[in-house]
Parts: C-alpha cells; structure tokens; sequence
RNA sequence: GCGGCUAUAGUUCAGUGGCAGAACGCCGGUCUGUGGAUCCGGAUGUCGUGGGUUCAAUCCCCACUAGCCGCCCCA
C-alpha cells in the first residue's frame, strides 16, 4: 500500500520552523497594532461569485487557478451552490464590510488578516498551492479619509517599518535587501480609457512581438507591459504611457503620495510597468520585492488601491487601499539572510526521575514548576541516568535528578549544563535561579 | 498548463547490470546515580511508484508521482 503525503503544492510546517513562522506572524501583530489595525477572520471558502465579481473574470486567478466546487444541495428544491476556497483575502474582507454595514460607523476601517489561501498552480520555490498571506486592508466612506494619499503612503511605510522590525533593511548600493516598487494605474474611468488606447497601439505592433504578447494583446493588454523578452522592450516602451492618461485629480493623489513618502525618508522607485493582475486596483499600486533568497518568485508583498471594488460587490461607495505579504516567502528570506536562524531555544529544566518508582514524584515537580511559568521536560524513571543526562542535554538547560533520596528530602539535585556545576537545592531555589 | 533537471539510510549525499555505501544522527559498551568535539561496537533501506528489456535491474527503457529550476501568472 503507498504511503499517504501531503497533497502536491502543500507541506507540513514542523518545529522548529514553526517558531520562525511565529515570530513573522506576532511581529506583524505588533507593528500593526501600533498603527491601530484590528484583526479580521473571514472564512476560508466562499461563493464564487464574489472571486469572480471582485477580482475578475478574465484574470489567470479565476479562470484558471481557483478550487472551486459545486456543494452539495440540502433539498431537492435547492440549488446547489458554487463555493471557491479563497484565492487572496481582499475581496472577503470587502464583502464583510459591506455585508456588516461597516461604512455606517462613518469611520475608517482598519484590519489586518493572517491566514491560508489556496490556488491552483505549478508548485515551486516560494509557490505553494496552499500558501499564506498577512494582509491588511484600509476601507472606508470617502468622508472618513479612506480616498486621502496619506492612507496609501501610510500603509506603505507600515510595510516598511514592519519588515525593518524583523531584521530586513532596504536593499543599497552595496548590501541586498527590499525595494519598493510604486505606480497609478489610474481612476476607474482612467484605466478603461488607457486600455483602450493600448489596444489601439498594439492592433499594429503586436504582431510583430513574441507569442506570449500576441495573446495578452488580446486578453489583457495591461501585461504586455511586464513582458521580459529583450526584443520586446524597445516597442513597449513605445507604447502609450499611462501617466498620460490620469486625470487631474489621479495625477494630484500619485503626487501627494509620493510627496509624503518623500517626507518619511522612504526609497522608493516609479515603475510605469508595475501593473497588477487583479481588476479591482485602481490608481496606486505597489510591490515589494527582495534581492536575496527568493529564485523568480521575488515579490515579497504586493497590493494596491481599491476604490471601486465595493460597488462591484454591490456595496455602497468605500475607497480602500491593501496589502498582502507572501508569508512562506517572508520564511524564506529570513531563512536565507539568517535573520531567522536564531531558533530552537531550550526548555528551563529536564526533571530526570531515578527509578520508576519516582514518576509521579516527578510529574507532581513538574506541575508546579510550570505553575509557576517555567519551561519544564520530564523524562521517565525507566532511563538509565546516563540517558537522562545526555537526552537532557538536548532539550535543557538544566537538570533536575530526582532519586528515592531527593524524594524523601525534598532537597533537589540539580545541574546547569552551561557551568558544569551541580549542586544541591530546594524547589524555591530552583525557581529563584531560573529567573 | 508548457519545458528542463532530479528521486538511494532519520538527514546530506556517494555508487554499481551480479549480496547496498560514507558522513552526521540513532542504539549499545563488562547491568547499581552523571551529559558535553574521546574511544570501541551495532542497526539502518521495498534504492519514489508501476510496467518493460535481461539469466539477473537500484543501475538500461517507458509511464506515473513528487521536488527543484525556468515559462505563464502571482504573494
């Protein structure tokens, strides 16, 4: 009988990489808190119309790589419904402000999310088809604020401190490291007008580009713009810019967020490029990516505006503006810059009974010094005492002997690895030196 | 979804058409309570799965699966 394993493009998360994972997901707690986001669990899966409806049907991310199914119907008069697993968190976050009515409280959403998403793809470095983002999201009535350019350079200076705060600094002349990448791609009226242009421009000159732009000339043009074939880039250089197609007020936001990085000493570059695959973005969008660690799959986080995704959803007017960090790549960076090595502490004392006959002795020992908050591992009174010390060894940074006559004494054996020294104390004792 | 590379011990990896190897780790060392880079000994395993060629396949061939790299796309 074959043994059973993870499913492609899934994998098990085991100690001590577990605490590495950890130490990501409570410093983005931290730093998010400072910048007073609250947290937001949706559910894993939803109907798949809101995908659908949200980030587009046309996408890659819909058309291809989403786990959808069909449930199952509980009646006959029922139909059966069509479920997805969430492919990215926005469009459930935005559907949940709606469906609560959020915008009534007339202030500004603020929420972070940390969770699994799920899409089907060729599973690589950094590609899992189960995978994890850290995300938040800015959301709110335009009169809360939600639409000012401060809300995005925020955000983008959060990302910052955040990645600073765990040991990652922005890439320099010198050493590798993070580098921001920021772009408009303009209002919700502006982008179907540059599209259309684009199109126009490319009916002549894509027949002479690679195959790859013959066909996103025709199924989204927009990416014609990320093509990396050498030949190609003299001609999408040519094409129309869509700086040139913003209206006043895009062009006067993409300003004043630049004008407020600027003012937080933020490093950033202008990629006239850098346009997302989902619909919903509108006018600021942005992409963090880090030289180090990562093969092809570089980007480290990626979000965007969202001032029309509500409305598409049905809901009332909410401008909007998020992120989401690829957690496993986060792992990985920090795994290759050593920034995450530290790992795999040890427990405070290995209470080794001498004899079987001491087990419940120890375990009783072992309670109340965790009462008390301490790290404790008990080993079992059946170990020889060379056994004990060398699995102690391992896992402890000191060593609790508990023989017939420690029992009876309630005065305890006690070594530290560190020093060698050993000697004799009580139970408080012992609870002072630990701390 | 497409192309390339890879799959051998718990781990990292050698290797051969004829009994399967190293290092690290693991277990044990003249049985009575002392670990760390000492020393001695021991076990590692359906050689990814299923077919085929052959007297004989871990090795050659085919398929499948998985991982990695690249493409597409994206976090």
């Amino acid at each position: 009988m074959s043994t059973l394993k993870a499913v492609r493009g899934t994998r098990d998360l085991l100690p001590p990489e577990t605490e590495l994972w950890n130490h990501v997901e409570s410093t983005a707690r931290r730093i998010f808190a400072r910048y007073n986001f609250g947290e937001i669990r949706t559910p894993i899966f939803e109907d798949t119309t809101l995908f659908a409806r949200g980030i587009g049907e046309e996408t890659d991310v819909v058309s291809k790589e989403m786990y959808t199914w069909e449930d199952r119907a509980r009646a006959a008069s029922e139909k059966a419904q069509s479920l997805t697993l969430r492919p990215e968190n926005t469009a459930g976050v935005v559907r949940a402000y709606i469906e609560h009515k959020l915008g009534e409280t007339g202030l500004l959403q603020k929420l972070f999310y940390i969770g699994p998403q799920f899409r089907r793809e060729r599973p690589q470095k950094g590609r899992y088809r189960q995978f994890f983002q850290i995300g938040a999201e800015v959301i709110g009535p335009a009169t809360a604020g939600s639409e000012s350019p401060l809300r995005d350079a925020e955000v983008l200076e959060m990302l910052a401190a955040f990645l600073l705060e765990l040991g990652l600094p922005p890439a320099n002349a010198v050493a590798p490291g993070w580098r921001l990448a920021i772009n408009s791609v303009g209002s919700a009226a502006d982008r179907p007008r540059y599209v259309a242009a684009l199109r126009e421009a490319l009916r002549e000159i894509a027949p002479t580009m690679c195959e790859d732009c013959q066909r996103r000339a025709d199924t989204n043009p927009l990416r014609v713009l990320d093509c990396k074939v050498p030949e190609d880039q003299p001609k999408i250089d040519a094409l129309p810019k869509i700086a040139d197609y913003l209206d006043d007020a895009s062009t006067a936001h993409f300003t004043a967020v630049r004008a407020a990085l600027d003012a937080c000493g933020m490093a950033y570059t202008v990629n006239p490029r850098l346009v997302r695959g989902l619909d919903y973005y509108t006018r600021t969008t942005f992409e963090f990516t880090h030289d180090a660690g990562l093969g092809t799959q570089n980007a480290l986080l990626g979000g965007g505006r969202y001032d029309g995704l509500s409305e598409m959803l049905g809901g009332p007017r909410a401008p909007g503006i998020g992120f989401a960090i690829g957690a496993d790549r986060l792992v990985l960076t920090l795994q290759s810059q050593a920034a995450g090595s530290a790992v795999g502490s040890k427990a405070d004392v290995f209470i080794a009974p001498v004899g079987d006959a001491q087990n419940p002795a120890a375990l009783k020992l072992a309670q109340e010094l965790r009462a008390q908050g301490m790290r404790v591992e008990v080993g079992d009174g059946t170990f020889r005492v060379k056994k004990s010390f060398e699995v102690a060894d391992k896992l402890a940074r000191k060593i609790v002997l508990l023989g017939e006559d420690e029992v009876a004494s309630g005065v305890l054996t006690v070594k530290d690895f560190a020093s060698g020294e050993q000697r004799k104390m009580t139970q408080v004792e012992l609870l002072a030196t630990a701390r």
